[in-house]
DNA sequence: TCGACTTTGTGAATTCATGCACGAGCGACA
DNA sequence: TGTCGCTCGTGCATGAATTCACAAAGTCGA
């Protein structure tokens, strides 16, 4: 007879969420925050605190009417509700600028993602030293992650490699990649991907300011570009080619 | 006359795609394709082929009919409509780890974003040269910001000078933020924020991994933590100290 | 012990996003 | 010139996320 529920499933913009909630709350504690109402984490964390509450009754009715939430208590229920009662060491691949800074990032390690190894293709990379780990070859990852149960993988190489990079940590058997190249990688349903692209995020900030502009200079930048129309527009699909 | 509206805003959801669009597009061009529809587009994308033609619908009607979209005349008109057709420096603060990993980095400056400047409130690391640039003094933020026209700030330094900085870029004259500490960081509504957080995507993707966990075995994962409920719960609001 | 006050948890309304389905437009070809 | 096949553009239905608003449940002071 579990008490416990199933938990009904969280919804994705909640998941996205709670990880910035922890974070507040982690820095409340350490300030000697004991209580916290949905209104101030709302503030907080830049959000509604009709939003805060909801995402909170995902995990369960841990507030107490007319006091909030007790705080420590809070960041016990969402470590465990996003597994984060345990470590997950992750592969880096590619030892370059970007795995190197990666590697020797505390606030990778001290979050409770370690860097369980670091493999790169390049032999000259090979056997170096970064962040206190060792970069091994890239073909030893399958012995790596049937050997150390690794789920995550890191992909820090150019956006050329990254899908057979991808595909290759299908194959050793991990399960969730964080992907850093400028490009779309795909891998089946069962594996979470999660790409992080500064040129993406530049640009939509981009989008934002051209806005801006248009509006403070009257509904249009200035002569539209050559104005031409879509041109031919002869040849077959193309794409998939 | 102005023959060009005000152009309908775009939802956020689309805005947040056109670069992975964009990028693809860039891509096939390089590769010698003319045309692409929006199925094959989509399959590039890994979206459902209706959302690009929405996506695209906001752009204009730039597709022809039994052939679809023309890509160097697409790639046009997204990077006009994002603002794409002219260069956005930004300015990064902090030049510690990834201040020179960002300023050395080329995906960085290729994509239309060079780096205009680097400042640091370090004495020991200003006058320093990283990426071709040479860091200045937090104090000419001002002075950097009025004489270039630079839009566009990025956050690079500890998560505990954040919001600080963040003030000053926005006092200096900044409109859009990228923060790349882990933490929240607030402006005015009329400047944009992106925060960019790694411990959070891995949070995210240890959500799905604990998940997959839990459902292989049954519906939890072992017996409850210390199953003890909110405690005592006294104080008062707490939160907005 | 009671009543005033605070804050949660959640149904319901609303807004935003996705995906389907199909009419309309265009090119190709006889 | 007419017909056929392909693909866009979009109205509409469905679903997800946000926000409102309020009863329920608790605290606290007298
Ligand atoms: N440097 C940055 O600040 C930065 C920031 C954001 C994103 N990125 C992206 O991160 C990726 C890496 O950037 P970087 O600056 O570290 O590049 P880099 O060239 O310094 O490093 C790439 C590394 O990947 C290795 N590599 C190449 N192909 C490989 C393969 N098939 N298997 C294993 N390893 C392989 C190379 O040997 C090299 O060590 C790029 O896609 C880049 O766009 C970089
Ligand atoms: N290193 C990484 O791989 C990495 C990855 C993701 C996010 N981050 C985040 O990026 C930020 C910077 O990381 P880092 O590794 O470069 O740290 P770092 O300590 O190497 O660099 C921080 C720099 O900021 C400067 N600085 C501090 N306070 C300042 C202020 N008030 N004004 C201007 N400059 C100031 C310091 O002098 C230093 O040069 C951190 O918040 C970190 O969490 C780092």
């Amino acid at each position: 007879m579990s008490t416990s529920r199933p938990r009904r499933r969280i919804p994705e913009a909640s998941v996205a969420r709670l990880p910035i909630y922890l974070q507040i709350l982690i820095e409340q504690a350490d300030g000697g925050v004991l209580n916290i109402s949905s209104e101030g984490l709302a503030e907080l964390a830049g959000v509604n605190a009709a939003k805060v509450r909801k995402d909170l009754s995902y995990l369960g009715s841990y507030g107490v009417r007319g006091v909030g939430y007790e705080v420590d208590y809070l960041i016990f229920q969402i470590r465990r509700e996003m597994g984060l009662d345990q470590d997950w060491p992750v592969v880096i691949v590619g030892g370059g600028n970007l795995g190197q800074a990666l590697a020797g990032y505390g606030g990778f390690s001290g979050r409770g993602f370690p860097v369980g190894a670091i493999v790169d293709n390049d032999p000259a990379k090979v056997d170096t030293v970064v962040g206190g780990v060792r970069i091994r070859h890239l073909d030893e990852l399958d012995t790596i992650v049937s050997g150390t149960g690794i789920a995550i993988g890191v992909i820090a190489t150019p956006a050329s490699a990254a899908q057979e990079v991808a595909d290759r940590l299908v194959a050793a058997g991990i399960t969730s990649i964080l992907n850093f190249a400028p490009t779309i990688v795909t891998a089946p349903s069962r594996v979470s991907v999660r790409t992080v692209d500064l040129a993406v995020e530049l640009q939509i900030l981009s989008y934002h300011e051209q806005r801006r502009a248009n509006l403070r200079s009257g509904t249009r930048t200035g002569g539209r570009g050559t104005g031409l129309g879509p041109g031919s527009a002869t040849l077959k699909r193309g794409a998939t080619a």
